[in-house]
DNA sequence: TTTTAAAGTGTAAAAAACACACTAAGTAGA
DNA sequence: TCTACTTAGTGTGTTTTTTACACTTTAAAA
């Protein structure tokens, strides 16, 4: 295997062959909380029929010369071709046997990489909004799917999922991260209903809004929805500014 | 250090040039928490004149079969003889520069290593109580600093130890991870003293006590402290089944 | 017997959590 | 223009949790 290029080759076009990263892409559409997977369907090389078909999380070698949070951001923009989007490092896997099922070392060996060769990968997760992504980006057969629909995927791509699930979650439950989901001015069914979705569970209205008033860094505006079909809600504006300024430095503790 | 070497030997002795774990090892003493961290000593190789003395946290490459978590504790093991120690890693660090002070890239250099090679290190942090450490072993310089007085490490060690930090007050908020610093039984001053030193707070005793009556996995023993020089105090157990089966999941946010 | 050191305990007030049901305001369609 | 429909918005009483706060008890050591 190819030493680290101290050589002439402009190190930001080599590859990392012992790195990659991963990103789980969640998907919000105040539905549903959904997944971004990539088809891969393997073909017999002679007669050209299908050996499986599943499904696989995004993810790249990262390059000698780029930042991991980097690499992240480029293998999200490979496929949603969005960029500035909320991505957080959650765990690195690296199990030596990473790989075991035949399906998985078998696509390896027909793409000339060896299944045993043992591949650290750095898992990021980004929350987006369904509707900012249009999928056949540049062809690959891409689609959502509601994570909890998903039952199995390729590789150790599930347990990366549901850690990544579980992060975004003890996240959202702590930091306002939310805020991406949501247009700059918001109404607080919008943010009540990404707490509900994500969470997966439901909240009074009444105590949901009573809480929001004790934050200062949500703030009224004297505006409201405009073209709905029943009476408008009120728009809100998160203040980060505000946010910084007055976020308690929480203690309060569970064992 | 051992240079890693490719070639025929079995993978199980096969460094991982690429990927190492560094172990940012807490230790407590119901009056500080301190971090472990060993001398650097550089010395010019001719004239014998020490160039810099510093410190840094412990860390190691990864063996090619070998997995990160057993990384982290092999590393451990090697600094504090201790085995089965609570481990926990909060993050992967790859920044392509991340070694870029002259002292450091002098380091690399003297031992063979090329410090434009970029390494990919994932951080573990584990907290234990500082006697259970007998220190010299095998010889390194090593020595328990508090957390508080570091001021510079060396490599990106500084903010490698800042993070494990903020990782460590994070998951003793929400998790039970204090008992390893704790003897099976114990009493409820020395539990307040964790939570007290390590978050770096004052807590009030009866309300504190009070939060604990709450909790049904903190059971409480007919038997008290032995040999002190005051009123001895009713010693606890922490019930982990009851933990398991009751700990609320916890919803409730604060955006 | 006294001193010393930490253990252990209660109460009142304020804040937060929780459970719960009706009215208001706009658009769409008859 | 009236009616139906849909979501927004609001208040109260109860329970639980948080917070602030000071004295008595128990043991060993002097």
């Amino acid at each position: 295997m190819a030493k680290a290029s101290s050589g002439a080759l402009s190190a930001s076009k080599v590859y990392n062959n012992y790195v990659s990263v991963d990103c789980v892409i969640f998907g919000f559409d105040f539905t549903r909380l959904q997944v971004l997977l990539v088809d891969r369907v393997m073909t017999d090389p002679e007669s050209g029929v299908v050996r499986f078909n599943d499904l696989t999380l995004t993810g790249n070698h990262i390059y000698e010369d780029e930042d991991l949070d980097a690499a992240a951001a480029r293998v999200l923009f490979d496929l949603t071709g969005l960029q500035d989007i909320y991505l957080e490092q959650f765990r690195t896997f690296g199990a030596p046997h990473r790989i075991s099922k035949e399906n998985d070392r078998a696509w390896l060996r027909a793409n000339g990489r060896n299944p045993d060769q043992r591949i650290i990968t750095v898992g990021y997760y980004s929350l987006l909004a369904t509707d900012n992504v249009t999928l056949e980006w540049k062809g690959r057969n891409v689609q959502w799917m509601p994570v909890d629909e998903v039952k199995s995927l390729a590789f150790d791509h599930l347990e990366i999922l549901e850690e990544a699930l579980a992060a975004l979650r003890r996240k959202l439950l702590h930091e306002p991260i939310g805020f991406a989901l949501l247009p700059e001015k918001f109404t607080l069914s919008q943010l009540q209903r990404i707490y509900e979705v994500i969470l997966g569970v439901s909240l009074d209205k009444r105590n949901f809004r009573k809480k929001i008033a004790r934050m200062k860094y949500l703030v009224p505006l004297d505006e409201k929805q405009k073209g709905v079909a029943h009476k408008p809600a009120r728009l809100y504006v998160f203040d980060r500014e505000q946010y910084e300024a007055n976020k308690k430095d929480l203690l309060d503790f569970a064992i």
